[in-house]
DNA sequence: GCTTTACCTGGAGTGCGCTCCAGGTGTGAT
DNA sequence: ATCACACCTGGAGCGCACTCCAGGTAAAGC
């Protein structure tokens, strides 16, 4: 199974452009082209989007994306590495949950206290 | 009771040139002056702080706070419309959490898959 | 055969949110 | 008196992550 640049980045949600640019910049290995010299991405090229798309929309910046899939190109022996990138980055994404959730709840109080104070509707 | 730059850095966690350019780009009302021309932030303008850090750390655009700084300038009758504002943002923090905590989820069977085929530790 | 469409390349440009800099001033300690 | 210090201003610069553009190609539909 193989997919055009318009179906990789449907599958993906990534724009077009976006997926030339992390090529570019080594985040994707280099892609599979046509004989007309067109991208053609593999199904593993597309799972692997799934992870950086996973990693891009819990905020990891694009250098430790870029050290993860060097580490993937890296086979078998890297796993243990990759392992500790992604718990790294899981600990991480605890402390963004619990941020925002904390300020979400102080941003409650303020609206709590319009209300309360000004009656609102 | 009043703040030097330097104080309401530290209290708001905001940097001192931040203070500045948020004053610059109309965030903050033009703060008090001593006589030898330094800001001199009240309580209110550090409580002002308080809130402004709470819609960063959520992800709120600058140019909505500004929106949001607006209608404080404007008084009461703003009320109604800066809760609306509020609340449409939490609704967004609920999104943000709900996409987090997806994503997490994701993140985390690809680590208990690279355990489960590969060994780790 | 012609046009549209989807793609290609290298490189420039954009938007956001700061952050830094040069050059200067009033205040307080030694 | 001198020095360090905290602050001032206007404006330039930066890092990130794209996004857009000009100019070009190959294949598919009419």
């Amino acid at each position: 199974m193989f997919y055009s640049p318009a179906q990789a980045a449907e599958k993906t949600g990534f724009s077009i452009d976006t997926l030339r640019y992390y090529e570019k910049i080594g985040l994707l290995d280099r892609i599979d082209r046509t004989a007309a010299g067109r991208r053609r991405f593999s199904s593993d090229d597309v799972g692997f989007l799934g992870v950086l798309r996973c990693l891009r929309d819990t905020g990891m910046p694009i250098a430790e994306m870029q050290r993860y899939a060097e580490l993937a190109r890296g086979g078998a022996e890297t796993v243990g590495e990759r392992v500790a990138v992604l718990e790294t980055h899981d600990e991480r994404i605890d402390r963004q949950i619990e941020t925002l959730r904390a300020q979400q709840q102080h941003l409650r109080d303020k609206i709590r206290y319009y209300r309360d104070s000004f009656d609102v509707e």
